[in-house]
Order: structure tokens, then C-alpha cells, then sequence
DNA sequence: TTGCATCCGGTACCCAGGTACGGGTTTAGC
DNA sequence: GCTAAACCCGTACCTGGGTACCGGATGCAA
């Protein structure tokens, strides 16, 4: 049984930078470590899993604040709904994204099919469906709702 | 007919901060429009739409160097292969993150699902099949492939 | 016990994507 | 003609997620 792992090797192993370690625990991601007498940080072994944890969740857009709620919800004992709760909601949110995305892949494979070389063509083109117009969320704007604006010029 | 749309008229109706205007024309996104004898700056139609364009492509992860390298290759004269290119690359980063998210749905809906109220017990329950570990691309890391290691500790 | 890699804390910096501030013009309505 | 709102430019700042640098302390192996 060894001293527990050292910041750099907890790096490698998880690969990330030793910095990153420091900022995770700063950010209350990762809990503080053991010390050796002189200091140095002694991870146990879960932390690795932790960090792998923490990456997967990250890379797929939970920030931060996110990720390290969702380890404080489960920090507390018991079936809290914390994590249910919170799952519920981020499903939402990936579901919301995927529909976006899987519209700007019909958009771009469109493009591809349609042979437009040109944003510009391709969105005031009515046969070419760009829907970049249609992603937004935002309030549908009264104004302005003439049918064939383009984007910058439309030649057609 | 009108004189244009002022720099807050534009930004009210495209919603987004007059700054940002500024900022996206600094950036290229936004051509610099027509100026009004005192400099203040005049919009045609076509800006909201460019705008919304653009922010509906943004909001789907694309950064606004992407946005305005599309944008450019677009207002080249003649049926450049720039966009198609740009289009097939993009398709594929849009197509590897969906895959991805639709990994994070899956444990999500799975977390949902078992009924997990924690990360850590849900990381390390092996009928509570998180594959948040599955979801990096870096090495497998062939050491600490201990099968029950959990996030901070395995109550189980 | 000495030497070198590694670690420590603190601070500063980086990038992206904006947003705010300040001091000075321009515009538009009355 | 006057005034207030909106605009101008330049610059500084903000958030998120890290990363780099510093001078000094520690760990460990030869």
C-alpha cells in the first residue's frame, strides 16, 4: 500500500494538468486531499475516478458551478431528490440541445446536397431550406418579417 | 423610405447589446454598414437577418471565427468550394457531439431511471450504469481498471 | 547528504465572447 | 434653437475554464 498519489501523478493518470487540480479544489470540485507532513497533497485512488467523473460530465457541457452541485447533492447522506432533480432538468436542457444540433446537421447536409457555395445564397434561396433562421428562440420580431430578406444580398 | 436602422434599433430588433455590434463588426461578422453624415452607423434589413444567422449559428457551439470564416467564404464570388467544405468539416464535429450527447441523455435517463440520488453511488454501483467514465477519448488509462472504484466512496 | 524532480502557495496571465464606462458628437422632437 | 436620447470611439472590465510563472520547501534515491 502506498503514500497515496502525488498531484502530478493524479494528473497523469486522469490527464490533466497539475494546475487544474488546484483550480478544482479551489472550486470545491475536488475535496481536499491528505497531506504529507511536508504538505504535499496524497490522493487516494478514487480521486482518479473522480476526475474522470468530472471531465466526462464537463466535456459535455455542465460547467463547473453544475458539476460541483451535483457532488455536493450527493455529498449530503440519504436519498435527497438533488441529484433526480437535477438530472431531470440537464435532460431537458441536452435534449433541447440535441434538437438544435440534429437541425443544423439537416441544415448543413442540405448545403452539402444542394451544392450551395454561399451563406448568403443559401439562405435567401427559398428552395435552399436553410433553417439558421429558424434556431432562435428569440422573440419572433414583428417587424421586418418581409419573406425574401437574405442574409446579406439576395441575387436571385 | 426610412434612413436605415440605427445601431440600437438593430440591436433591439436582432436582440442582442449595441456593443456586440460593434464588437462583431470589430470581429468581421458584421460588414461595415452605410454611415449617416455625423457617423453614426445605418443598417439595411438584411443585418437582422445576418444577425439572427449568426446568432443562431453561434448558439450551436460555433465559434464566431467559424461564423465569419463561413460568412467570408461566402461573399467571394462564385460557387467556391469554401462553404462545402467548411459545411462537411463542420457536419462532423456537429455529428460526433450529438453521438455524444446523446450518451449523456442515455445516463441521464438512466440515472433517472435507477433512481440514483447520488454521482458517487451511481459511479459505482454496477447495476447503476453510469457511463460518464465511458464518455472520455483519452487514454484507457491501464492502471486503476479496478472495477468498483468508486467516485469518493462505494457505501454499497 | 546532496542533488534534482516535484510540489507548495500566490499571483498573473490566456482565450473566447461579450459588456460597461467615459467623454465627446449627432439626431430628433419640441 | 435647445435639450435629451442615442450614438461615436477607445479602453477597461467581466465570466468561464484553465495555464504559466515565481521563489521557496519537500521527497527520494544514489
Amino acid at each position: 500500500m502506498s503514500r497515496g498519489l502525488r498531484s502530478g501523478e493524479l494528473a497523469g493518470a486522469a490527464g490533466v494538468n497539475v494546475q487544474t487540480l488546484r483550480y478544482y479544489e479551489r472550486r470545491g470540485l475536488l475535496p481536499e486531499p491528505q497531506r504529507s507532513l511536508g504538505g504535499h497533497r496524497e490522493y487516494g485512488p478514487e480521486a482518479v475516478s473522480l476526475l474522470r467523473v468530472i471531465r466526462g460530465v464537463a466535456r459535455l457541457g455542465f460547467t463547473l458551478d453544475e458539476i460541483s452541485a451535483l457532488i455536493e447533492v450527493g455529498s449530503h447522506r440519504g436519498p435527497r431528490p438533488g441529484l433526480r432533480d437535477a438530472a431531470a432538468e440537464k435532460l431537458a436542457e441536452v435534449e433541447a440541445k440535441i434538437a438544435d444540433l440534429l437541425q443544423v446537421r439537416a441544415a448543413l447536409t442540405d448545403v452539402l446536397a444542394a451544392g450551395c457555395s454561399d451563406l448568403d445564397e443559401c439562405s435567401c434561396t427559398p428552395g435552399c431550406p436553410i433553417p439558421f433562421s429558424e434556431l432562435q428562440r428569440g422573440a419572433p420580431l414583428p417587424t421586418s418579417r418581409g419573406s425574401g430578406t437574405g442574409v446579406r444580398r439576395c441575387s436571385n
